[in-house]
DNA sequence: CCGAATCCTATACGATACTG
DNA sequence: CAGTATCGTATAGGATTCGG
């Protein structure tokens, strides 16, 4: 009960798992992550990468040059949230055709 | 990508889940989810059931009776869903104290 | 008993401009 | 490059009241 309002609440929002994703998928600096994750205003990147880092689900690497460069990359934490995430993607996947289907079919007989 | 949107928007928000899963705890009438899904205002259980509805995870039983009796029950593809979201509050599950250290020890190296 | 309708508010998010 | 700060808005959702 509250353990799913939880569990909501870390992967429920817009960002969350895309930026994951976008990790897993090779990118590393908050500039990948940005073009990665189309659409993320550098307001909400930044506020995800902080939730995901204070839950202990990224790390982030920060070296002292010029210009300055700053690495983000999942923990084994990370990964096994994605890697349960996917099982949901799969599920999506799978069942969308169905449910667009269904969603048409309750359309039509609501305005019936 | 936007596969993943799709299935945040169907999972992510805050009730769905829980109503999928009180009526697989056995509930079954509105009063039921009511109790079943404490919090829950009339509105969003209305709400949350008629996206149910609409994406064919549950099924409404409306009986002609006085006083009016309606039953809901999932769906064969509802109960695939909340077989898939299941493992997710698993993970959940089985994380949550490490992540609460971490969230504790980034709090406290912020404050620092 | 099972909702629908209206009103109201909090918050999530985007856009924009600026900094080390 | 990698952020932060401020502002404005859209939307989710709660409270309340009413109807079949």
């Amino acid at each position: 009960m509250e353990i799913i309002r939880q569990v909501l609440e870390r992967t429920g929002d817009k960002w969350t798992i895309l930026v994951v994703a976008s990790l897993q998928d090779g990118a590393s600096r908050y500039t990948d992550l940005q073009r990665g994750v189309p659409g993320i205003s550098q307001r909400m990147l930044t506020l995800t990468l902080r939730q995901l880092l204070r839950d202990g689900l990224i790390t982030r690497t920060a070296y002292a040059e010029v210009p300055p460069r700053v690495e983000y990359a999942l923990t084994s934490l990370g990964t096994s949230l994605l890697d349960t995430m996917l099982a949901l993607i799969d599920w999506a996947g799978t069942h969308h055709e169905e449910i667009q289907q269904n969603q048409a079919q309750f359309d039509a007989a609501s305005s019936a």
